[in-house]
DNA sequence: ACAAAAACGAGAGCACTGCTCTTGCCGGAA
DNA sequence: TTCCGGCAAGAGCAGTGCTCTCGTTTTTGT
């Protein structure tokens, strides 16, 4: 997507990423709440209304700087769970989520805290969002047997929703085994959300011992072998 | 606290409510990043310099309000969770949760998402917010017996935190059942937030079937009877 | 009961924000 | 060579949080 045909598409790529890796400092040490166009012009040396050439918008900035948050945490996960024992690779996209979010909370809390604007979900992210919780599910179904714990079984509705979505991403996993995962990830996330904003102070918090001991109980949950 | 002894003092917290509740008119309908000081004031016909006679800056108001938000939905659950056996108990308090989330989907942000200002935690808020994890942590409690599923053992740090919480606010509970509550307090607060902020577009949205489904397992693994 | 002190509302003002519009400039294509 | 489109710069608008000052009103101490 870089490849610019054009000299001038070229160092219009160039000057966009330049934008986006200010825009990702400032966001870094600031939160988003003070993300600034005309700080971040400012630091490029820049007027601010030269910025709107590159981002129609502060919104479309903030939703460039979520896709690339997505990529790069989907990236990280995706390389951590590569190989090894199923059990090994979950341990290691759980600790890998975690890892990011605490290196880049601002831009965990961007992508994963109360949508920033009036909320709208491009489409765009989709893709991107997609990639953690996909690496998840690879892991259980690459999954030689599992042996799940018991658990209710599924109503009705709750199995064509699993069904719907198995369908979309990993056919022959079955119903069950899918929701274990969407709420192991849902656990996950909980457990991270908690930790980075707070909510573990005076109990739990360093995390790193009730967060492994929760992993291994969704391992177990799942069956992961 | 309304109580106040002069005439003066009666009229402040008047205003002062006045102000909180014109203030969370706008951010259930804008967002907490919307929230303008100078709008609440044009709401109530005042200039904007007089509201900074009674809260000395924004984020002072938005602290009253994450307060009041905390107690809110403290009461809901507490009231939910009241009476009945202890997996109804438990039922009842997780969509109390669930339900008051909905209801005001910008309060649960502003307490729960990511924190809005260059994030402090206030001590005050502590009491507020505890209340909904002291209403699980007392269903738990009040069970004559519980029959939880296997789960891996306690490593030694992970028991001391456990039992450091355990000496604050419910002495008699064992060590595990007290890292299993707030292992499923973060799964819940995982789950709603998926919900709301849209993580489930696609998959599982409607939540409820995934919802009630995942509450029953938690009170699998805590053995609720 | 009266004066000092504290609290209050209104207004002007500062520095900042996102965003728009206009004005020139300069490089690549016809 | 002459256009034309993308570009940076600047001015400007409406809005923001917040501070300070200035009269007025209410409470408090003597």
């Amino acid at each position: 997507m870089t490849a610019g045909r054009t000299a001038r598409d070229r160092v219009r790529a160039e000057i966009t990423r330049e934008i986006k890796e200010a825009a990702r400092a400032r966001l870094a040490e600031s939160g988003a709440h003070a993300l600034s166009l005309r700080a971040v012009a400012r630091d490029l040396g820049m007027v601010s209304s030269a910025l709107y050439r590159y981002f129609p918008s502060r919104d479309d900035l903030l939703t460039a700087l979520i896709i690339d948050a997505y990529d790069a945490l989907g990236a990280r996960v995706e390389q951590a769970a590569a190989s090894g024992a199923p059990r090994v690779r979950w341990h290691a996209a759980c600790a890998a989520v975690r890892a990011w979010a605490r290196e880049h909370p601002h831009e965990y809390a961007l992508v994963y805290g109360s949508p920033v604007p009036g909320y709208e979900a491009p489409q765009t992210t989709i893709p991107s969002a997609s990639r953690v919780p996909l690496t998840l599910i690879a892991i259980v179904r690459d999954a030689p047997e599992l042996t799940p714990t018991p658990a209710p079984p599924l109503p009705p509705d709750l199995a064509a929703q699993a069904a719907r979505t198995t369908a979309l991403v990993a056919p022959d996993l079955p119903d069950d085994v899918m929701v274990r995962v969407a709420a192991a990830w849902a656990h996950l996330y909980g457990l991270i959300g908690f930790e980075l904003f707070g909510h573990l102070a005076n109990t739990f918090d360093p995390a790193d011992a009730l967060f492994a001991w929760t992993v291994e109980t969704m391992a177990d949950t799942l069956g992961l072998p």
